[in-house]
DNA sequence: AAACTCACG
DNA sequence: ACGTACGTGAGTTTC
């Protein structure tokens, strides 16, 4: 053996408990501590690549080093039930991927990795130990080293620590790690130390003195009299802590090197716990594996007489699970009462010339699929994706929404955290059923690809019409029981069709107007990039926040420091503040803009025009945000500037059709309206039915003044608190926005509660009745877990509380911009009009209308946004505004 | 693949 | 003491 890698169980265990979001199972399962801990093993047996591995766990029970202490002053403090609970999984995943646990009553797991690792150097091997406690640090030799375990942004990470790291960061040797705590103690492993001596003055004694005993040796010289006084009369705690703090590297108990040697971790068996625990992302290091995969049976129709029985089944049938591949549609499965079956448009296989110069076997090329998809057409069909199906088939704005169930789509609303929707992870959800997944099948053949693997093909169509039939019923029980089927019904299924016709519209775009604001900013670059070398007095790379840094903060050494993890920040509002420091910093910023303006829109956009017909057509999507809203993707056009003037220059080069005009509507202030109506606050109901500016009229109340006399500084910051509240309130984050110190934020808020005390009132609620479920909701039934607020991680439990009091309020906005959604396309189509909604901006939607019908449209927008809600409190208000651009609607 | 930055509501 | 505003998507650089 010449590497060996030891794992410190409990305390990997704890970092990554305290440290990952919380993550669980659908049956609530905390899993987020032994996520964490495979997330640092295999990441460490990666970067080792050791032959030999071993964790070691503490037995429980009295141990030998602490046995006195403990007794003296009270045990540990007991496990979160969150943690104790993901123990045994634990200890099972480790015993299905074979990794010997050692335990030894009376020793802790220390000691238990200071003796292995230490015999294990004597033998000429190479240890690498991995822990979460800073501990260990006490044992780094050359040949033995400490990875700590650091929990970052969601993954586990670790920092390597041998002797000259030790010494870099602590500067003192890892024996001397030993009397460092002996004198500071360590709370989390009630190593008492001595009173009032911390990190700096333990260092500072151990530089001078080298040990404790060399301290005592020396008390009477011992510099500030608190320091003298403390070893003189607690020395007994120190020698205590030193024993305490004492690895133990001679134990005696068995253990078996051969047993650690390096086996493969991925057993079937820990497969299938991997699989339980929705463990994705490390599925994958399985497929070389052998792999248990479920066998679906499936028949392939191969001649006109199957293809038309299947049809007349599908008719004859109540629904049928059906997914498809291509566009047009040229591969189907279909799933009935009877079975599943699947056909394909293409020939089996690519015609392949055989040594003789003969055609290959390869199968009939057929035409079943256009009938079956018309018979499909006609049926009631469960289906992972209605809304590409409708472009597929050709049928966006004929089809009848209610003959179709979309799975992932009611996925989504019963757990609407998930990042995707696909047939395998749902059929494990809904069934307890372990299919392979699409990448498992099709291996390294890219799905584009899919004609030139038409077994693979199949078999995923099979798997996943298979899954759409079998839990269509599953998914509507459970929507039924939280409540959610009328929204899914509908709204969010009919939804569909409105957003499968906003994508097939597009927006139209004046390409040479696009490419000319693109050479615009392009001149005005090259010009700031001059001006910027020469004042650095250097080339680099502008766009490259690490190089720029190093300019900015090293050569012209201007104020402030580290932000980030890897080093300074030059985020906009960094840079801001140092614009009157340096004329480099203005062009920067400008240069900044201009790239972002280029790079994103005016190329990214020009890239997405269609070939066809010249439009840009986005992807909208309705299972991706967790609180209900639509986001638009490839290209993104919820995101088209228009806070700065240049910017919202490039609106103008989105055009109607011929003889068309924009119209658009937007929600005053939707989200402020759903809270004042949730809320009931009737001072915030007061101003919104006086139709008063909210801002001012809150700077009004908030700060004593005539609505008038309101200066622009008072509306900013009232502004500002009234985006808080929707954002959920915290001190630090208005303190920020506003550039102000946190006792003067804090002061604004108490100050709003004040004014709208039912407000306060109402989040205090919302965070509570979170706490208490689980769950927040919109005022339309829509729900969201909210894991975060009972994690014991104050960081991850205030974020929590935040989702608590934003998400009712941005998801009932959503909910309301959905139904006006529906009722405008509902209506329009009613009343004949040949305008078409184009285009959905979260409180705001575009129409393409023919100029004729700009009153009609008008009318329609207004009174259907304005009234889908008739219940609410305070009116909902939509304003109109038309143009023969997008620039122009403002 | 992840980090950083920045566009929108 | 802990260190952040809520929700997205995209381009660039860096590892």
């Amino acid at each position: 053996m010449k590497k060996l890698v030891l794992l410190d169980g409990y305390s990997i265990l704890f970092r990554a408990f305290y440290g990952m979001p919380p993550l669980t199972t659908a049956s609530g399962l905390h899993t987020n501590a032994v996520y964490g801990f495979l997330n640092i093993m295999f990441k460490v047996l990666e970067e080792e690549q050791p032959d030999g591995l071993i964790a070691a766990f503490d037995a429980g029970g009295p141990t030998f080093r602490h046995e006195f202490f403990d007794a003296y002053k009270g045990t540990r403090k007991p496990m979160p039930e969150e943690m104790r609970e993901q123990v045994p999984v634990m200890e099972d995943i480790l015993a299905a991927m074979h990794i010997p646990v050692i335990k030894v009553p009376g020793l802790e797991a220390d000691d238990i990795l200071g003796t292995i690792g230490k015999a294990a150097v004597k033998k000429d091997i190479d240890v690498c130990i991995v822990s979460g406690d800073r501990d260990l640090l006490q044992l780094a030799e050359d040949r033995l080293k400490i990875r700590l375990a650091k929990p970052r942004q969601g993954r586990t990470e670790s920092e390597i620590y041998d002797a000259a790291k030790v010494r870099e960061v602590y500067q003192v040797t890892p024996a001397q790690i030993i009397e460092l705590k002996a004198l500071m103690g360590d709370a989390s492993d009630n190593i008492p130390g001595l009173p009032g001596v911390g990190e700096k003055t333990a260092t500072k004694l151990l530089l001078q003195y080298g040990s404790i005993e060399n301290v005592w040796e020396h008390r009477e010289e011992l510099k500030p009299p608190k320091v003298k006084k403390a070893v003189e009369e607690h020395f007994d705690l120190a020698r205590l802590s030193k024993r305490l703090a004492t690895i133990e590297v001679n134990g005696q108990f068995d253990y078996d090197l051969d047993q650690a040697a390096m086996g493969s971790l991925y057993t079937p068996e820990a497969y299938e716990l991997f699989k339980k625990l929705g463990f994705k992302q490390f599925i994958s290091r399985f497929e070389q594996q052998e792999k248990p995969a479920e066998e679906l049976r499936y028949s392939v129709v191969q001649t006109e007489e199957q293809a038309e029985e299947l049809c007349d089944m599908i008719r004859r049938g109540s629904w049928a699970g059906v997914a498809f591949y291509g566009q047009p549609v040229i591969g189907m499965a279909v799933t009935l009462e009877n079975g599943t079956y699947t056909l394909l448009e293409q020939p089996a296989e690519p015609v392949q010339m055989s040594l003789f110069g003969e055609e290959d076997t390869g199968r009939e090329q057929n035409g079943f699929v256009k009938q079956v998809t018309e018979a499909c057409l006609s049926a009631r069909c469960a289906m992972f994706h209605v809304k590409d199906w409708l472009h597929a088939t050709a049928t966006v704005e004929t089809a009848d929404l209610s003959r179709y169930f979309d799975i992932s789509l009611g996925a989504y609303l019963i757990n609407p955290l998930t990042s995707q929707y696909t047939y395998d992870d749902i059929a494990g959800d809904c069934l307890g059923a372990s299919l392979p997944s699409l990448k498992e099948i099709m291996g390294k053949v890219k799905w584009t690809d899919g004609v030139q693997a038409p077994e693979q093909v199949q078999h995923v169509l099979a798997l996943e019409s298979w899954t759409a039939y079998n839990c269509r019923e599953k998914i509507l029980g459970r929507l039924r029981d939280v409540k959610m089927d009328k929204l899914f019904t509908d709204l969010e299924m009919p939804l569909i069709q409105v957003l499968a016709s906003m994508e097939e519209q597009g927006l139209g775009v004046d390409r040479t107007a696009l490419k000319e604001y693109g050479e615009a900013l392009a001149g005005r670059m090259d010009e700031l990039e001059q001006i910027i070398y020469d004042l650095a007095g250097e080339k680099f790379n502008i766009q490259s926040p690490k190089q720029l840094g190093t300019i900015l903060f090293e050569k012209l050494k201007l104020p402030g420091g580290k932000k980030t993890k890897s080093g300074f920040s030059t985020a906009a509002d960094v840079l801001q503040k140092l614009e009157p420091d340096h004329e480099i910093v203005a062009r920067i910023l400008e240069y900044r803009t201009l790239s972002k303006l280029k790079s994103t829109y005016a190329d990214g956009l020009y890239g997405c025009i269609g070939r066809e017909d010249g439009r840009i057509h986005s992807t909208f999507h309705q299972t991706i945000t967790a609180t209900g809203r639509i986001s638009s993707a490839e290209p993104n056009l919820q995101n088209i500037p228009v806070r700065m003037e240049l910017g919202r220059q490039i609106r103008r080069v989105f055009v109607p059709r011929k003889d068309c005009i924009y119209v658009d509507a937007d929600y005053s202030q939707i989200e402020l309206r759903v809270l004042a109506h949730m809320s009931g606050d009737p001072n915030m109901l007061e101003a919104f039915e006086n139709h008063a500016d909210i801002h001012r009229t809150t700077a009004s109340l908030v700060f004593h003044t005539p609505y008038d006399q309101v200066t622009k500084h008072q509306r900013r910051s009232a502004k500002a608190v009234n985006f808080g509240i929707v954002y959920g309130i915290s001190a630090f984050g208005l303190a920020q926005d506003l550039n102000i110190s946190r006792k003067e934020a804090e002061e604004y808020i108490e100050k709003y509660f004040a004014t709208y005390p039912r407000i306060k009132a109402f989040l205090d609620t919302l965070v509570k009745d979170t706490k208490d479920s689980g769950y927040s909701y919109t005022m339309f039934g829509r729900r969201r877990p909210v894991p975060e607020i009972s994690s014991s991680n104050f960081m991850q439990r205030s974020f929590g509380e935040r989702i608590a009091m934003n998400s009712p309020i941005q998801g009932s906005a959503a909910d309301i911009i959905k139904m006006a959604m529906l009722a405008v396309y509902r209506r329009l189509k009613a009343e004949g009009c040949r305008a078409k909604m184009v285009l959905q901006v979260h409180d705001e939607l575009l129409i393409e209308t023919p100029a004729e019908e700009k009153e009609q449209v008008e009318r329609i927008l207004k009174e259907e946004m304005e009234r889908v809600v008739p219940q609410m409190k305070v009116k909902l208000e939509a304003d109109m505004s038309s143009g023969t651009n997008w620039y122009e609607t403002k």
